[in-house]
DNA sequence: CAGCGCCATTGACATGCATCAAGCCCCCAG
DNA sequence: CTGGGGGCTTGATGCATGTCAATGGCGCTG
């Protein structure tokens, strides 16, 4: 709701769906940080054809789910994804949070069908890119083919990094590393690096992060009494932006010879 | 560097290292996992001469390190490799192990830079596969291209299988998962899947799977008694697997209501 | 064959986080 | 304005796993 999707704040449902959800590439904000970059101008009208653009998601609706065949990769463009699997004893387990310029599905590429599901956690504008059509134009356009690999890349790197703050990190250097990735992903939006407000629940964020709930609240209690945090219900305002960075990057040096 | 290319491969070396490192693709025992999956013949020919295979890589040596900058991706042809990164503080974490037939290194192409280092667990044999290459082969060869964004696809699905092992699960199903992954990765090059010689040491299992040396031990020894494995040093021998699938399962239905 | 060093095992103890439980805050509906 | 419910916070307690320490086993080297 702070990020209305551009020309869908009015009218929105209902049967005239008239509407230009169809912001093209080439006017939307987020080109610089989406698929387009890299893409000159006759290339990004050629792939702004094969994107469709369907009415905004409300919250908790789902983009996809866990299991359903495979046809497209999502580009957000306005409010936020989350995207969880289901374990074998059902619990859930949140996989990534995607927000506005960022690229979220490619999960589902190896065997065909969605390895887990996508929610809105606000209401979300969603561009759709399908799949084959994408990987046709990928054979005609080098640049654009060397770009996905690139995206799936960065997929597969952080990843990596949650693998790495999961296996080795305290619950307060995980809640530290989660708010400067955001801050730094607001940043690269052009927003405030230090103000934002959260769109996922505590709940979601323990659970991103290997935590409970109530640790998750803890943190944040600490955090704000150590003045690095502000803290106010979603609301965050990071006051101390190096001390987070010492929290998150382990206290280098902390320890003797 | 450590991968001289294959027209060195005899001739060279002084001695009778007359080994011909030139199995080609076609005529690999691997063909049907690696990347010629899915290819006619004459596309093989075509993927094999862009590949290069140098001499063994020894226990311990580097195939690539940690920031290097990227040129290419890596199939393991026998032996078995680690990638590791190394964190802000100094310690390494483990993410993934490969065997033959895996591929490796696809974290590199986002940066251009390699994203972790990658070391030989012991004598391993090693496919170079230049990226350029690759990238120009795929424009002319849809499957590949294809088959590759399965690939990495894979990758970081398997990622997102670890960090939810890593989040969620305890010591005993974290190490009963990476047993029964070891075993159907086994199964799928015809190996034996019931007993096998873990060729990394207790130290990168626990790093992989964010658990300390001595919880590795002990865990061993648990699953031995309850006659669940059997240990010796590094040689596995799965006497239950159902047993070992249960607990890797987290016990589904376990708890009441 | 002896000695050294690394890896693995086992035990005793410490601790960070989960769990359980209670209460509060905020938002929304009536 | 008032009541209810979900999400958030805070406190008390327990447990799984980390930490520290000692010992054992195996392979390598001279």
């Amino acid at each position: 709701m702070n990020i209305p999707a551009k020309s869908v704040g009015d009218g929105d449902t209902s049967g005239k769906r008239t509407h230009d959800y169809r912001v093209s590439c080439g006017s939307c904000r987020l080109n610089t940080l989406c698929l387009p970059i890299a893409l000159d101008s006759t290339e990004v009208e050629r792939l702004d054809n094969i994107i469709q653009r369907g009415r905004p998601l409300q919250k908790g609706e789902h983009l996809y789910q866990e299991g359903v065949s495979f046809s497209a990769v999502y580009a957000v463009r306005s409010g936020a994804i989350k995207a969880y699997r289901v374990t074998d004893d059902g619990r859930e387990q949140v996989t990534g949070f995607y927000f506005p310029g960022e690229i979220l599905g490619m999960d589902g590429i190896s065997k065909n069908a969605h390895a887990c599901s996508a929610r809105a956690l606000e209401t979300s504008a969603v561009c759709e890119i399908p799949f084959s059509a994408l990987q046709e134009l990928s054979v005609q356009m080098p640049d654009l083919q060397r770009h996905f690999f690139q995206l799936m890349s960065r997929e597969i790197t952080e990843d990596q990094q949650l693998i790495t703050l999961l296996s080795k990190n305290t619950a307060e250097e995980r809640i530290a590393a989660l708010m400067l990735s955001i801050s730094s992903r607001n940043a690269r939006r052009k927003l405030s690096a230090t103000q934002f407000r959260l769109p996922m629940s505590r709940i979601d964020i323990g659970n991103y992060l290997g935590l409970t709930v109530e640790t998750v609240s803890r943190v944040f209690s600490r955090l704000q009494k150590l003045d690095i945090l502000e803290v106010s219900n979603k609301e965050i305002k990071i006051l101390d932006l190096d001390g987070l960075n010492e929290i998150a990057n382990v206290h280098v040096g902390d320890d003797e010879d």
